[in-house]
DNA sequence: TGCAAAATAGCACGGTCGTTCTATTTTCAA
DNA sequence: TTGAAAATAGAACGACCGTGCTATTTTGCA
């Protein structure tokens, strides 16, 4: 996994993330996957809680107890596929950005990339949008881990926004947390209205939100 | 109705909003009425599609058939929620917003609204919110009333910024479309934050994001 | 190659769902 | 006060749900 000097992100109460994608699996652990696969597919349509054994078991051409097996409960099933988006927004969106020179480039890394997959998800549908919605008043484990793994990464968000301003590439008094909820709010607004509304340009509105609040916190041109 | 100079916003396709609250009801229309009251309140905390005939028959004490006679369908009583929700929305947001002096003040007094209704729903969820992230893939006639009761409302508050910019409130070159997008992201950001995740000071944050805004686009003190 | 273990299927259970049909009760105007 | 109309209840339906139990099939190592 491709880290510089920041901690990665994976924090995720999960033994294995990623269970064994590397080493090569048995038939059981293959199928697995297929199936988290497949329920993640289903589950960014229809929601973590409409996610039934059922429909995942139709699509993959298996028989209810057969899927069911795999997991011994729905919940557990819900808790994987949480688990495999969190491991794939890891990928695509965390990953790829600490490449990038700590401070404003990095800063600038992740929230592009943040946007890049909130747009290619307007087809989709993004977990931890549409999971917030439907397990803000529903304690229990899966929102928990829904929870935790949007807590890893807004908390990762946060440290890059401190350290941009350590580097001084943000004025001084840049309250990072206040700074992150401004660019937390970008991204809501794009998948609504992209998504939701089908507003067209949204994505222009939320980079030039973004570059409003560049200029706001004083970032320095690098 | 309380209307100064500035469109009303009522608009959701519906005949008699609010549907005779003021006359004398006959009784089936009372029971209507507080049975949509119950699913409204169970909608917020469950969803709209969550919502069940069964459980507001308990709620109200009733048969499941008692109600689904007043509807005729799951659908037409979920689209009814959607209507009673637009309609306190506009009573508690739009309306009072409307006596300020247009401009600036009638801008600040919408957002300020908007943020003590939302705020206020960190216990009890936005319709609005929670049924964009339910019904962003699932079109039909629910869908197109929130999306519709939605629009109504980004669009009185996009000409509120219009009308704060014609009134030299706001710079001369204000993008009012760029500007609602990220007061609506404030607000996303407020909801998210402090309902899902319970994050403190959020409502702090949405008010500093605001000003925040105000002094991007220009504003002048009034 | 054989055999234990793992993976999968098939079936049944109790539950909830929206909806329909019919019977009963309640409302309200003539 | 009566009688038609409106409102409500009750039971039943087919469908889908998660889950448990018991075969049966498949896997992979000895």
């Amino acid at each position: 996994m491709p880290v510089t000097s920041q901690p990665a992100m994976t924090d995720i109460t999960d033994p294995e993330a990623g269970n064994g994608r590397a080493r090569l699996m048995q038939k059981g652990q293959q199928t697995k996957s297929a199936i988290v696969d497949a329920a993640l597919g289903l589950a960014t349509q229809i929601g973590i809680e409409g996610l039934s054994i059922g429909a995942v078991a139709e699509v993959m051409q298996m028989s209810k107890s057969g899927v069911f097996a795999h997991f011994g409960s729905r919940e557990e099933l819900q808790i994987s596929v949480v688990r495999e988006y969190h491991h794939r927004f890891e990928l695509e969106v965390f990953y790829p950005a600490m490449q990038e020179a700590r401070g404003l480039p990095r800063l600038q890394a992740l929230f592009a990339n943040w946007m890049k997959r909130t747009s290619a998800e307007i087809d989709s549908g993004c977990l931890y949008i549409s999971g917030a919605a439907e397990f803000d008043d529903r304690p229990g484990p899966v929102s928990d881990a829904l929870a935790s793994s949007v807590k890893t990464w807004l908390s990762a968000l946060h440290r890059c926004v401190l350290k941009a301003r350590e580097a001084g590439h943000l004025a001084e008094n840049t309250d990072a947390a206040q700074m992150s909820f401004e660019l937390h709010g970008l991204i809501l607004a794009l998948h609504y209205e992209a998504r939701f509304l089908k507003t067209d340009k949204s994505l222009d509105r939320a980079q030039r939100g973004f570059e409003h609040i560049l200029l706001r916190y004083g970032a320095s041109p690098t």
